[in-house]
DNA sequence: TATTAATTGAGACTGAGTCTCAATTATATA
DNA sequence: TATATAATTGAGACTCAGTCTCAATTAATA
């Protein structure tokens, strides 16, 4: 079984609820999701999951290295496959919603010089740029 | 009278809210601050501003440009004067809370470039680095 | 299979922020 | 200065994401 074998790899109990998740998880692809969407993926599917075992679920898989969450400033997190895609910063459009997603090895070497200068040890970093799309022009 | 003409200068209507939410924000000096924390400076001050008031005078002052909202991943926004300095990124300390600020033009010059690249309009953008402090380690 | 430790569900709770709408207040004009 | 009009306010109910508690259940292990 797949979902399963996913959870060992990543040293997670593998419970009913926890490959229920993993499994609405599947289908969103490599589209970002938010764990009320999880949630209503659940419902949908009949799976009886409780709120707080969905939000305590995802945070384990995030610490875990299996999720990764994005940030866009929307009061609220998105997540998406960790291992799909290494990391990146995203473009948002104010607009559409549209989130585009882009890597620049120059901007992070940048940063690594200006945390080096402060004396700072980073262990993760935000970049996000809000604007408009080209199709929202 | 100071308050009065900052509020002038930026185009927005004078009202008593506004004036001792403006007097609050002064006395931060240049701590970021939370709504709340402008409304609990109220409170002690006496000044009797509804929390809805409070929020949708500080939403306005960022429109205006008066302040400019930080969003360090907390969950909710914090602020600061526009005008006491210009624009600039920030280092979060997760240990101790520490904000360190910097700024650097050729980060921002990779943003724009790849801007252009994907045809995407910035309006603003959120760079934020978490970690740990040279005191915290 | 029994033991032990981890996980779960229900739902109350929190905290930031928004909304509504009648009452108040600021500004523009006469 | 008085008045008309438009903007703003306050009270508190509400929303929404996320957390907490704790007894009951379930997974890993021996």
């Amino acid at each position: 079984m797949k979902n399963k074998s996913l959870l060992s790899q990543y040293s997670i109990r593998k419970t009913r609820p926890r490959l229920q998740i993993i499994s609405v998880i599947g289908k969103f692809k490599n589209r970002h999701f938010s764990v009320e969407e999880v949630l209503k993926g659940l419902r949908r599917g009949k799976s009886k999951v409780s709120r707080a075992s969905a939000y305590r679920a995802i945070n384990l898989f995030s610490q875990k290295g299996l999720l990764r969450p994005i940030d866009l400033g929307k009061g609220f997190l998105l997540y998406e496959r960790a291992s799909q895609k290494s990391h990146h910063d995203h473009l948002y459009c104010i607009n559409c919603g549209k989130i585009i997603e882009f890597k620049d090895q120059s901007i992070e070497k940048l940063q690594m010089k200006v945390c080096r200068k402060k004396r700072f040890h980073p262990k993760s970093h935000t970049l996000r740029i809000t604007g408009l799309c080209k199709e929202c022009l």
